[in-house]
DNA sequence: GATGAATGAGAGTTCATTCAT
DNA sequence: TATGAATGAACTCTCATTCAT
């Protein structure tokens, strides 16, 4: 008796997944509804019986690929927890995989969605902000407390350390990336995640 | 004998900042012609008399005003070509200037239009990218390249320290103005700046 | 075991009530299958298992309220088939209530509907008009006719007079009543009740 | 330099003109847009240049035919202005054209849409009223008051007498007409007027 | 038999763009 | 040259109708 649930479901799933894709192809603008439809396999009107409308199906959409990303990231600060001996390896490890996870094409989507509509859609940027950066810079200041404690990071304010090591990290990959045009490829990021990581524990090297 | 020439400067120059204005507000897809012609204080034919497609509008509008945005960056780096005895000083006192530019709302909508368009504007991109980060970011590496020479600076690339520079300073401003949304007072501003010249500075001592 | 088929004449009667009610409240075009189905208090499909189509629903739905009407329009000439010594006020009393039911509401939309519709169902016409002021007529004239005949009114043809007694009778409630907007209070229907009832005895006194 | 101002109120005028043709022929909702910028001659947008919406198209098409068939009917009361000797003559003059103008197609149409449409469009019934039946009352309840001053009408209520006519001459065309489905010929329409004129005035027949 | 879900067709409306003045 | 008016194309959304359960 599940099987109708489960297709409904799934068809619900269909449709945000396709309306992200497309909306990432094109733009909230230019995405037409049909071509979300077709994308999804589904008809038009079954879009609007399920969503109800153009704008809450961006939304949702958008809600949902943010929260997947979210999740992805806070596993990738996982290492962090048991840091080991070798603090630069661990930081490398977690720095490359964030690098990674930011340069994703789903990733670069929803930022520039975020960026084209915030207009248009204010309350996408809170309900995306939920389950946005701030929640990362949150569980990584975290993290960084725990070393300066254990004198492995000079003591410091954790909230900015977590800040400056993001951006060190992802503030140039725009300029790199041609804003995304370009895909970066597997040693460019490596290269620029242990430079990062350098040069935050350049910075951060205990007193004395 | 002059005048009308002026006059039809003038008017194109009406148009482009209309148009800038217009698409800053919008978006390219929701601004009308119309409404960019009305803010021009112009006929809609006239737009078209000028630039030829709303198309050709938006590269002139964007080139134009990215322009604007190089010189008025350049110029901040001035203070570093004599930096005096203070470094720090100088470094903070271009930092904050940068960080005013960037954080500028002609500058943020700038940024926010070439992201969400540059799908259907690729070119834009080369256009805009003659005149940007990338511009910045070699002018700012002859500086620390000449610091390096003198002593003041450790040794090492001057075009990833010119990047690493600017990512510290940005990187976390996205995060901070909530996408733009918000605007950041001139004393966060400030804080920032520091905090990243201290950081930058401390991974950046000369050896030893 | 009477009781299921029951059920099935009531759902059918509920959703023949319910589509004249909505019909009238909305018209044909912008009353919804849903709304209907909503307001006979079944599902969508079961409107169209019971009633084939859109239009079939609204020819059954306006035969069915037509029927009714008419039953109650012949029962208001019942008083004319024994007259009494009053023949004024027994007219009073018929034309009263044949002005009561020609202002109800729901044969107000009847009328309405008949009207907008009768291009799209022309067999509506014929349907309602076996139900429909021909009737009636027909039933007054002979009415009128025995009155003839026993000198009570003056000899002439008894279809029209029928038909101008209705006229006199109705002919002036469409802009009174604003097209059906303006409930006609009780009053102002006996005034003209009696009002066309004294014209029409003027008009056909005896002669001599 | 007035062909181009002579345009666009022609154009305007066909749009109105088409667009009572379809609404009539289709009723509000049946009728397309397309449909009726077609019949115009023109393109569906210019439709919108000039009458901003569906609605407001209904509502200027429907204020200028009624203004239109207003002044045909006032018109047509100029007889009684001058009744002459023969007043049954002239009577019967004045009914026979108010019927024509009462079952032309036009008049017709517009009666139907006002009945279809009035939950829709309720002010439409105030601005079609101010040139509607109440207006062809107030004149002719002039004349009749002039008819009994001068005693050749019973002395009455001229209000009461100018509705009972016209209730006469009308009341009976819906049935006859079956509701706007059949042309009435000459020959008909004149037998009624006949008999209007004659009931009413055997009813109105000065005292004594 | 009754229903939730899905669909094909179509309508109103807007907009970039082009004539004609 | 600058403009008012006109248009062709497209898009969102709705609804009557039909499967599958």
């Amino acid at each position: 008796m599940t099987a109708p649930v489960r297709g409904r479901i799934d068809k619900r799933q269909a449709i945000l997944e396709g309306a992200f894709t497309v909306f990432a192809r094109r733009g909230y603008d230019q995405a037409g509804v049909q071509e979300i439809a077709d994308e999804a396999g589904v008809a038009k009107p079954t879009v609007y019986n399920h969503l109800h409308d153009k704008a809450t199906l961006f939304r949702h959409a958008m809600e949902t690929e943010s929260q997947v990303a979210l999740g992805k990231r806070l596993a990738a600060l996982e290492p962090l927890l048991e840091p080991g001996d070798d603090l630069r390896a661990t930081l490398r490890t977690v720095a490359l995989e964030l690098l990674r996870l930011h340069c994703d094409d789903r990733a670069c989507a929803l930022r520039r969605l975020l960026h084209s509509e915030i207009a248009r859609f204010p309350e996408t940027l809170d309900i995306v902000s939920a389950s946005g950066p701030h929640r990362i810079n949150e569980a990584l200041a975290d993290r960084m407390a725990r070393l300066m404690l254990s004198g492995r990071l000079r003591s410091a304010d954790p909230d900015l350390a977590a800040e400056q090591f993001m951006a060190l990290l992802t503030g140039s990959m725009e300029a790199r990336s041609r804003m995304g045009t370009r895909t970066i490829g597997e040693d460019e990021l490596r290269s620029v995640a242990h430079a990062s990581v350098d040069t935050f524990l350049r910075a951060s090297a205990p007193a004395g």
